[in-house]
DNA sequence: GTCTGGC
DNA sequence: GCCAGACAACGCAAT
DNA sequence: ATTGCG
């Protein structure tokens, strides 16, 4: 297979701390072997850097670069075409084509219609510390063990978490995906009301987190593992183990910066080897038996 | 980064 | 020939 | 119906 040249390797994608195409390049490179199973038969979301801005893509137009391909998928209304990344190669095009965040759907070819996971974002109140984030985390987690699923904790990058649950049997419509989210989260907004909130935005959520299950639809997207992010330092999207949610450091933003990560990962086994072993059925009934009353919105 | 469409 | 514009999109809740 | 948020 073709490598597209590497064109324009000192224009600057990341102005903070200055890292340019040529090191995202080498990022992808070094970190192949861990980011390629995260974005296996999954449609991308791209985020592109013009001089440090941020612009999105999810079709291209003409032929797929090399080690990239664009595959037609029946949304609501019509029929589009979506990038998927192939290998090493596609992930050298990534770089070529200036993309600084991956963001996937949480389904897979050939059959991008049902979920192959389910993902929470839990988006804290900035002001929140890191041990009452990763024990909203934990909480959540626990819940999860509750109704069945083992679940996986990574960072985003920012002051948030996300906890993922593979799903590699019976897969959800997207319907039965977001509604059965959307159940997980209402469930912890109404028994926990002082730390889970149910809306997003400062004067509803302060001093809690917001649970945003609206990744769990068709087309939507959340942060690839090992994604970098287009904010200072270039934070990464870090898988954790769960018992390093147990611990006082704050693992969250710019603890992982793309330039530390590849000799981190050398010498660090991977949190989330398990991932891929792991088989869980999806049951609606098992989320549908958390459904209550909405959760009270509380003090506006 | 690259293509398209308007001048 | 050159340059500006396009390059995503949707559920949810508030106004 | 439109806007703001993620």
């Amino acid at each position: 297979m073709d490598r597209a040249a590497l064109t324009h390797p000192g224009r600057v994608l990341y102005p903070d701390p200055g890292i340019a195409k040529r090191e995202l390049a080498g990022y992808y490179a070094a970190v192949a072997d861990r980011l390629l199973p995260h974005l296996a038969d999954r449609p991308l979301s791209l985020v592109r850097s013009r001089d440090g801005e941020a612009f999105y893509q999810k079709h291209h137009r003409g032929p797929a670069p090399p080690g990239l391909a664009s595959i037609g998928i029946d949304v609501g209304t019509g029929r589009r075409d979506y990038l998927v990344c192939r290998d090493a190669t596609g992930l050298a095009s990534l770089a070529q084509l200036g993309v600084v965040e991956l963001h996937t759907w949480g389904s897979r070819l050939p059959d991008p219609l049902r979920a192959d996971r389910l993902t929470f974002d839990l988006d804290p109140d900035p002001t929140l510390d890191w041990r009452t984030v990763a024990d909203a985390a934990l909480t959540l987690r626990a819940l999860l063990q509750a109704l069945g699923y083992e679940s996986w904790c990574k960072t985003t990058g920012g002051k948030g978490l996300h906890v993922v649950v593979p799903l590699t049997t019976r897969r959800p419509d997207w319907d039965t995906a977001r509604t059965s989210a959307r159940a997980v989260a209402r469930y912890l907004c109404r028994t926990e009301p002082t730390r889970f909130a149910a809306r997003p935005g400062d004067a509803h959520r302060r001093g809690r987190l917001y649970v945003d299950y609206l990744r769990n639809y068709g087309g939507a997207t959340a942060v690839s593992a090992y994604s970098p992010r287009l904010r200072p330092g270039a934070p990464v999207s870090m898988p954790l183990a769960w018992r390093q949610l147990e611990g006082d450091e704050d693992l969250r933003g710019r603890r992982f910066e793309l330039r530390a990560v590849p000799a981190w990962l050398r010498r660090r086994r991977d949190p989330w080897s398990g991932y891929a072993d792991t088989r869980q059925a999806f049951d609606a009934d098992a989320f549908a038996r958390l459904e209550g009353p909405a959760p009270d919105p509380g003090v506006t």
